[in-house]
DNA sequence: GTCTCTCATGATCATCATTTGCATTTTAAC
DNA sequence: GTTAAAATGCAAATGATGATCATGAGAGAC
């Protein structure tokens, strides 16, 4: 199921380039939330190269039009192409993020905070052990 | 209320320096999750010269023990003095991060992710505008 | 107090993730 | 095709943070 990308008329014209197409498709391609460098190197395998400044800008440029999920932690940001509201789970071990259900997303997004604060939104993030990081404890690190 | 930090031997002797007590003498003075180098300023313009780097090693120690919190997001890393279980809430504006309580913290510690995945523990971070932002929508940024 | 053994500090340099400047190439529109 | 704006590639610049190493300072033994 590749869903396109459009683009709602802001800022500058936006032009459907070589790279952009390759960038989201491989984006759209995994479900594991790649930091750019990952996606930089599965790119550069492939014959059509892209420069890993221009990975980034386009990443960027996506996560500011609201296109892509932008992750923060510890470790490089990973992107997520699903921008549907969900949770993650993130492996202390061996830093991979999973996406998570859970059911309390309708209550938490009415939360008041209290008097002045206007919430917009707000991001839930479980940590723990993965399922091959809890079953070999004594192993290796998994990239 | 001035609450000590003691220590559980573990690892090295630890040996309390002017310099740790005068960063957690700071740290606790505030409540609004300050960086790195927000407390290194703060401590310069003091009397009591304390070098960046010893700013960050003892932050990052305290974390190390569970002293303090460690705060990720957009910009470089906050620390927190309060250990106790609780959430945040991020201007998007200003990037200032504020306390919040919610009635979720024991139903979520108890969320089933699914077989194989051991939860040991979440992150809540609502963001929005804060008070001051909201008000002064069009005004300048406040640091 | 002072000796001494570690551990901590300060200053600088190194690194990692990411951004930016700029000359060159592409795209989209005529 | 021509053309102007926008995007790319590369390399150098940043910003946050960690590591190195010579020097300084706690803490216990005497």
């Amino acid at each position: 199921m590749q869903m396109m990308i459009m683009r709602d008329e802001v800022g500058p014209a936006w032009r459907w380039t070589r790279q952009r197409k390759v960038i989201v498709a491989a984006l759209q391609g995994r479900t594991d939330h790649p930091t750019a460098e990952e996606l930089y190197h599965q790119l550069k395998a492939t014959e059509a190269q892209v420069s890993l400044a221009t990975v980034y800008r386009n990443l960027r440029a996506l996560v500011r039009e609201g296109k892509l999920r932008e992750l923060k932690g510890p470790g490089p940001d990973r992107f997520d192409p699903d921008t549907s509201p969900h949770y993650h789970f993130r492996c202390s071990r061996c830093g991979r993020v999973f996406d998570v259900e859970t059911r309390y997303r309708e209550e938490l997004n009415r939360v008041d905070l209290g008097p002045g604060f206007q919430v917009l939104g707000h991001e839930l993030v479980f940590w723990g052990l993965c399922p091959d990081c809890k079953r070999g404890k004594e192993g290796e690190w998994q990239g």
